[in-house]
DNA sequence: GCGGCTTTTGGCAGCGCTGCCAATCCGGTT
DNA sequence: AACCGGATTGGCAGCGCTGCCAAAAGCCGC
């Protein structure tokens, strides 16, 4: 248990076999219970790692296996900033877990260069999978998964033809659920804000299911608002401020997500706004402060967890190509 | 860029190497910039590799190298549901990047035992570092990061003595300013509201130090309330309605978190309360709504991504032992 | 046009582990 | 007592790469 061994060398399986007076082979096949092997080598070996303190070294072991590694996944999100991402790895490393699998991680910062560049140096590590978020990349990341013998999973966005597998839900079926959803309540002029639509490309394509579903009514945004940088309560309620002093007369708006339309309930609790009476909210995400909120958001919960969950059984088991999780729209009180 | 390899064998080093009429050493060596090469070598190596689309296999590079991996960092948080945890992830890989470290992720779920078997697994990996959150661990963990012949990080937490490097605040100093603040406002009848103490040690660090600058001023906690489950803003506004059922009496309270402490701002805008008036509310962690709020909220911003940052440095270059980060308090409206 | 020097190069062992295969062991048979 | 089939075992090659070292190539001035 105290395993002192002059830091530099670490111990290894032949020393282990050493030690228990067995062979290589036969430790291997003990420790991955792998093989037959007696009662008594097992005691053995068993003692003679408890003895020695002896970790395995996976980097050898997954060279010397099939196909190189297998125990690894590479993930590469776009931000660990939006709750979302974090959410989707949680469901992810809590699935994979069981498996022994690992999430090595990434963060592109919505940047396709940099998740190209994230991609080829997580496939360097010889992963069974490469998890993505969103249908769109760089040809050069495409070729990458492609070429590198590994699964790739695409998380969150289905309006697209993925790589290999994909999972999530239909943006632009959000944005145009939503917009349904306003429009049934009455309201006509809708303004949108959100954050950065370059950036956030999935956000661009909820926008535009919004903007359609928004036309099959005869209607169309009334004013647009697009904050600069990362989405955030801050943001949202700086946005609706601004939005109100351009379009006085909206009576409703279509948020990028729960953080923005957090902030614009903000606004309109600072400003004495009555909501929806005066002005209707609608976010997206379903975050957990949106149900406790005196009056309930009213927004899109969207299965990021089972998202995560999902795609790990991608890795694991065989799985459908194209998985829809489909989502849920919540009737809150402010829309 | 196509690279078109019979699946199940990836382009290795020494297919480089033939294609590009060199020996294997040199392209090792133009592939690392280590070591002199000939800029002719360095050209033909190039088109090989983008022909033949060559992914390098670190498994292998690391197996080779000295002590093993260096490329790797493993990385232990006990959950990802709390903003605190991605934020410090967050600092990190963006630190960690530049220096081509990536980090394989385990979530403990506050589970001692869970992030022992996380220890062994990461270290099977034979990681550069090894980060921990916080200082309490099982003596497996202890004595596994000991022998694992990695650097380690334990972040966060500097209350108390830590296996090798430290990075972050004292828990028991925010714990302290925040009681000293609102005792300085006049507030005199202050409850404490929290999450599951048992498994979260730092908030039971941070109340440890709340109670100990209350008892300096001759008071006293005046309720406590200590909710099952994570922090959550539900659980906040659950937690508030009970607390004054109990104790109508009281007018301030400390959350254990700002997700807890605007579970609370709703239940006093649903109950209709003046805030601070009629009670004062102190949160902690400066999230980024906080700041939004139509009362911008009292608490205290902690460095969760400079935490990170430092973290990384700890792995990259040499840095001291202990850092104490501090932490801010803000003095909001809403205390 | 030849030493003496530096720069560049390739061969090969070996990192720690696993898969393969042949050797050994065991218990029961004939 | 010699024999047999299955269970168990150990030796060894090799996964893809890097470090070491000696060999080869280039370069200088005389």
């Amino acid at each position: 248990m105290d395993g002192f061994q002059p830091p530099g060398r670490l111990v290894t399986l032949t020393d282990v076999a050493r030690e228990a007076g067995v062979g290589e082979s036969t430790v291997s096949r003990v420790l991955r219970n792998h093989g037959s092997s007696s009662k008594r080598a097992r005691e053995r070996v068993a003692e003679a790692v408890a003895r020695l303190g002896y970790v395995p070294n996976r980097l050898a072991g997954s060279l010397a296996g099939p196909g190189a590694s297998a125990q690894l996944a590479g993930v590469i999100v776009p931000s660990l900033a939006n709750v979302v991402f974090p959410d989707l790895l949680r469901g992810l490393t809590g699935a994979l877990d069981a498996a022994g699998i690992r999430c090595v991680i990434g963060v592109s910062d919505y940047d396709p260069d940099r998740e190209e560049a994230l991609a080829a140096a997580l496939l360097s590590w010889r992963p069974a999978a490469l998890l993505l978020t969103g249908l769109e990349h760089n040809p050069g990341t495409v070729a990458l998964a492609k070429a590198g013998g590994v699964r790739v999973v695409e998380m969150i966005d289905t309006d697209g033809a993925g790589i290999d597998a994909v999972v999530g839900f239909s943006n632009r079926a959000v944005g145009a659920a939503s917009a349904r959803h306003l429009v049934a309540r009455g309201y006509r002029r809708i303004a949108y804000l959100g954050h950065d639509l370059q950036v956030d490309l999935r956000a661009g394509k909820r926008l535009a299911g919004f903007e359609a579903a928004l036309g099959e009514a005869g209607l169309s945004l009334h004013g647009r608002e697009i904050r600069p940088g990362p989405s955030s309560p801050g943001s949202g309620r700086a946005g609706l401020e601004s939005l109100l002093a351009r379009h006085p007369d909206l009576d409703a708006v279509y948020f990028s997500n729960d953080d923005m339309a957090l902030g614009g309930y903000f606004a309109c609790l600072a400003a004495g706004l009555s909501v929806p009476g005066r002005i209707a909210l609608f976010g997206f995400n379903g975050l957990d402060f949106a149900a406790a909120m005196p009056q309930p958001l009213s927004t899109v919960r969207t299965p990021r967890l089972e998202i995560g969950r999902q795609a790990a059984s991608c890795l694991i088991g065989e799985s459908p190509k194209k998985i829809d999780l489909g989502f849920e729209l919540i009737e809150g009180a402010t829309a």
